[in-house]
RNA sequence: GCCGCCUUAGCUCAGUGGUAGAGCAGUUGUUUCGUAAACAACAGGUCCAGGGUUCGAGUCCCUGAGGCGGCUCCA
């Protein structure tokens, strides 16, 4: 599955840096996320479901000429933006005169600058340079766009010694001169005394800035490259009102505090070592919540006819080669030797089912053979992209390789649809579907290609649901559905995916079965994850419901409060009923006050809290506070159990 | 991997080259309590690791590890 590896850790950008927006024009917000899209031309073909598309994609290439000089500003607050990143620049080149500027275009609420810089900066030189900036603005100069004869303009840059403007103005005239073209004229903006390379537009003055803050300095490839330099990037951010200032900063409080790694060690759900860095150690409690997820996907792949197997971790590199990986991602493999022989952990599960579907001759009456897996997939992530559950170098998927025949294709993507819609059902979730065609350098016969995407199509089609089409961003040897999710604070994750596979599995490892006719023929296989990496969906799931799981998934349900001592015999009695009935259930028998006891409950977001005094205990019931503090006196137990039973078995998302 | 920052008790964090601290959690005792923190005592340390400077290093310097924010990568 090569493209499995985006359900497994892609997109952890868009997700960490606050939401991306599907219609975004801001070239800048790519910096928050994969350059997929971005490299995908522009096109709308969903049939007219889907009237975002045609915005959504754009022809950009990384550190391209039009990239460079687009200020990103396509509205009011983008032009505002941008006019920021230049009144940014301005401070800077007043604190380092030698400040070389590489591009500050707009971004998602708000803007970035790239310097090359004598030293450092430090929390004290952001300071200053807000300090600078402030002054600029309550100066209010005007922006004033100039445009000057090309080479004017490079020398212009040059005597300043700027070399990374001049080095976009020398692509611009090659480009030029390729396209035989003449030299094209220069636009610049001025504010004050600072001159800036720039196609605009601005806001009239830097008065008309709006509340700002700069956030971070990070460190930027220039032009995105990692053999060029790499430069010092300020982010910032603005807005046209305080108002909206502040409920910027307060979301990303808010994010703040249901970071996922946070919340980890709160709940005691897991925890990094730096032993084993890039994989969870998994505590009780995420333990259990794991196992409860795990347990509800088996039941439906049970139910929906797929067959479990295992298959062994450590393997032969000549499987990878075989595969092709060896050749492609033999870097983020761990190998290691044995006995003169090399093997690998295993980064996908995919080619060893092979050798299950192989160990005897297929009929085309075996077909779909559907064979999940959850398999313990490692890959060797470069140390310095690891992050929480989101990037790892250790996860398991709950991954299934099906086999079937050509006609059976559109049913069996329409039953994983609903496979999808119905686990996704659990949390809320509502998936978005983007479909990836054939790309340019595609394997296999074309017609195969062309007839499995009518048939994904189609099976997308009824459905009945908006979906995305990206052109071209199939995999090299599938087309491709991948499944995306929305989260609470709007932010999008990459999670599930559904690959048809017409040449891996199929020809790579020559894989048949016995048609009507009695011919050995090529099936079709489907390589499909529905949470993707067990560690993402939980990572999604904690920051989703910022720890406050459903009744049906948390990994403590209830917790029973006796209110004195005396009460613990029945607390123990009533636990003792509930964990009968599978609910997972904790005494608090401390000697703290019951409100101490509720403290504490709520501070791990158990969803129900049961507590005992003499009333309760007297008539068998208990007074229920739930998460949101709400109460209810007087519920018997055995109405209680029954109501706990029922959300868990029914998988209620809330 | 690259740039910057961070690493002190289980957790959150103070600590400006001169005896290692607080709150919470823990243990013990007192308290037996009605919906988000009872009271007291005790215990808890390789100040990330290694090296260096210094009479003296948690603090300054170097190297490494891990984490965080980005960049790059992402089957």
């Amino acid at each position: 599955m090569f493209d499995q590896r985006s359900a497994a850790s892609g997109q952890r950008q868009s997700a960490a840096s606050g939401k991306r927006q599907f219609g975004s024009r801001r070239h800048g917000s790519r910096q928050m996320g994969d350059d997929k899209e971005a490299k995908a031309p522009a096109s709308d073909d969903a049939s007219g479901q889907t009237p975002e598309v045609a915005d959504y994609f754009e022809a950009v290439v990384r550190g391209s000429v039009e990239e460079l000089l687009d200020a990103g500003a396509h509205s009011d607050i983008d032009a505002m933006r941008h006019s920021a990143a230049h009144v940014m620049a301005e401070a800077v080149v007043g604190l380092f005169p030698d400040a070389q500027l590489g591009i500050g275009p707009s971004i998602d609420d708000g803007f970035y600058y790239d310097f090359l810089l004598p030293r450092p900066l430090t929390p004290d030189d952001l300071a200053s340079i807000e300090a600078g900036m402030r002054a600029s603005i309550a100066a209010d100069h005007a922006f004033v766009r100039e445009e000057r004869p090309f080479e004017e303009g490079r020398a212009f840059f040059e005597q300043h010694r700027q070399p990374f403007k001049v080095e976009i103005l020398d692509d611009l005239a090659a480009r030029a001169k390729e396209s035989g073209s003449p030299l094209p004229p220069i636009s610049t903006y001025t504010h004050g005394t600072f001159v800036d390379l720039c196609k605009g537009p601005h806001v009239a003055s830097t008065g008309k800035i709006g509340p700002f803050k700069l956030m971070t300095v990070a460190g930027a490839y220039w032009r995105g490259s990692e053999k060029r330099p790499m430069l010092q990037r300020i982010y910032g951010t603005v807005w046209a009102t305080q108002e909206e200032l502040d409920a910027y900063l307060h979301r990303r409080e808010e994010a703040k505090r249901r970071d996922h790694r946070r919340l980890g060690v709160q709940l005691d759900l897991y925890s990094f070592h730096d032993v084993s860095p890039g994989s969870a150690f998994w505590h009780p409690k995420g333990q259990r919540l794991w196992r409860t997820l795990e347990t509800a996907i088996r039941e439906v792949q049970d139910r929906r006819g797929y067959q479990e197997i295992s298959t062994p971790m450590l393997v032969h590199k000549k499987l990878w080669e075989q595969s092709g990986h060896w050749a492609n991602y033999q870097d983020g493999m761990f190998v290691l030797e044995s006995e003169g022989q090399t093997f690998s952990l295993k980064p996908m599960n995919c080619p060893e089912s092979t050798f299950i579907y192989k160990s005897r001759l297929r009929s085309y009456r075996d077909l779909p053979l559907r064979l999940s897996e959850f398999g313990r997939l490692h890959r060797n992530e470069r140390s310095g992209t690891l992050s929480g559950l989101t990037r790892v170098r250790h996860f398991v998927q709950d991954d299934a390789h099906i086999y079937l025949r050509p006609d059976q294709l559109q049913d069996e993507i329409g039953a994983l649809l609903g496979e999808v819609y119905e686990v996704y059902g659990w949390f809320g979730l509502e998936p978005r579907f983007t479909f990836g065609t054939k790309p340019e350098k595609a394997l296999g016969d074309p017609a195969l290609w062309e007839k499995a995407e009518s048939q994904i199509r189609a099976a997308l089609d009824a459905l009945g649901k908006p979906y995305r089409v990206k052109p071209g961003d199939g995999a090299f040897y599938a087309p491709k559905i991948d499944i995306q999710i929305e989260d609470a604070l709007g932010r999008e994750w990459q999670t599930a995916t559904i690959q048809v596979d017409l040449v891996m599995l199929p020809e790579r490892f020559d894989c048949t079965y016995i048609d009507e006719n009695g011919q050995a023929v090529r099936p079709m296989t489907i390589h499909r994850a529905i949470y993707g990496s067990l560690e993402r969906f939980i990572g999604v799931l904690v920051e989703h419901f910022a720890g406050a799981f459903p009744v049906w998934c948390a990994p403590v349900q209830a917790v029973v409060i006796p209110i004195a001592d005396r009460h613990v015999e029945a607390a123990d009695e009533l636990a003792g009923l509930m964990a009968a009935r599978k609910i997972r259930v904790e005494v608090d028998r401390s000697d703290n006050r019951m409100q101490n006891k509720i403290r504490l409950a709520q501070e791990q977001k158990v969803p129900y809290m049961l507590v005992l005094g003499d009333r309760e205990v007297e008539a068998r019931t208990v007074a229920i506070r739930n998460r949101a503090g709400e109460q209810e006196n007087g519920v018997a137990w055995d109405a209680f159990i029954e109501r706990v039973v029922e959300e868990t078995e029914a998988r209620r998302p809330s």
